[in-house]
DNA sequence: TGTACATCAGTGAACGCGCGTTCACTGATGTAC
DNA sequence: TGTACATCAGTGAACGCGCGTTCACTGATGTAC
């Protein structure tokens, strides 16, 4: 399939694309997920699209802004998940942040081109501020719910809190890299991607003094 | 600087290269580094080497052929890395453990060609038997120090040592990738990927119940 | 020790290809009056 | 409501470039006798 002319319903079909910036925006996903961040070409692009290869020089001022803003996509939907996932600490701190460890994981794996672009294309934050605002976004939402959990234990107890995000930002990532998503899936594990983020986030609480109330699932 | 004909004090000089296979990886190798795995082709590969465009084809068959060797040659040294810094458990399992890990960070700080081609290039681990087995052999070495420090432990508190194992893999790598290297480790952490990653083991070992010796190092 | 010869590891020219980029252009759209 | 015109968003042809790969070749090396 080809995303070319697809600028909504009853786009405009003549001489005008109508949508080109996001049908680019689209192929370039489709092609980063084929084959890496790096096995992306603005021509093949522009021929998914269904346009000439001059065309995208109307919208991006070449490959690499164009790879940022898929990065910048990316960390937006990306925080738009895992805030949804967090839903405010319902029930409780730990059952919400057990939901967004699942959820960061869905994402890497339904999103592999987004997650290429945000964190093993080699882009650098400073590429663009939008960029680094979009990446400080999603963190905060993890930062937020580390803050929640924190302040369930008693004072003399809390541990850093961006020591703590980081962590769980550290172990996330690295199952997902690993374990979560295509070929690297095929390895053969004792438990799911979900089920090894889970038990170890429990296990890191447990070694903080957090008591996990029954709620937030149980470990494998 | 080029490597071109420096296969060994003294080798032929004329025209023959004597060493061209060893020249092709160390100029992968720099490539890589410079520009990632998808920045390095087989044509600048022999110019770095001094070469025709067509000599590299007397060694591999062809670029990835000569990626997967620059990877499993990776995990050969990888596994020496890791192996020397456990050191058998010398002094005791905890302390070389928490060496284990420094080494696994530097390993990715000072060979970021060779990390990128063995966990970022999207090389499968079915590439090759010898990669395969370089990649069990290095996390061998990890699940050895993981089993040593579980038989510490009475009987039934025990984990299991490959969900174990994983754990702390994926900690290490997580960290290593977001934080360790090149441009991201120019994000302000308020630790050192090392302190952050020692933190994280402690808290984890401690969440799992050892009661761990000061000789294995102090948690920031 | 010398010679003939097989094998090895390079050369260098050539090819087709796709990419990035530019250019003058043109069809479509929107707006002022 | 119609018309003139500015602007926008495309076209398509062209370019130079570097890559991957093949090919017949050749200089260097090693070995059998």
């Amino acid at each position: 399939m080809s995303w070319s002319r697809q600028g909504g319903r009853s786009g405009p079909r003549g001489y005008h694309h109508g949508n080109l910036k996001e049908a680019l925006i689209r192929a370039a996903l489709e092609l980063i997920a084929q084959k890496g961040p790096a096995g992306f070409t603005f021509a093949e692009a522009a021929r998914w699209a269904g346009v000439s290869p001059a065309a995208p020089y109307r919208h991006f001022r070449d490959r690499d802004e164009l790879l940022i803003d898929v990065a910048r996509r990316g960390f937006d939907q990306f925080e738009a998940v895992l805030a949804r996932a967090w839903d405010d600490g319902r029930p409780d701190a730990f059952a919400a942040l057990d939901r967004m460890g699942k959820a960061y994981l869905q994402f890497a794996r339904s999103e592999p081109a987004y997650y290429s672009a945000m964190f093993e294309a080699g882009i650098p934050p400073e590429a663009s501020p939008e960029l680094r605002d979009g990446a400080e976004r999603a963190l905060a939402v993890l930062r937020t719910a580390v803050e929640r959990l924190i302040a369930t234990m008693p004072v003399r107890d809390r541990p850093p809190v961006l020591m703590m995000t980081l962590h769980i930002w550290a172990v996330s990532h690295g199952i997902a890299s690993l374990f979560g998503r295509g070929d690297s899936a095929r390895r053969s594990l004792p438990m799911s991607p979900e089920d090894l983020l889970e038990a170890a986030v429990l296990i890191y609480l447990n070694g903080l003094g957090f008591t996990v109330s029954p709620t937030a699932g149980r470990p494998a």
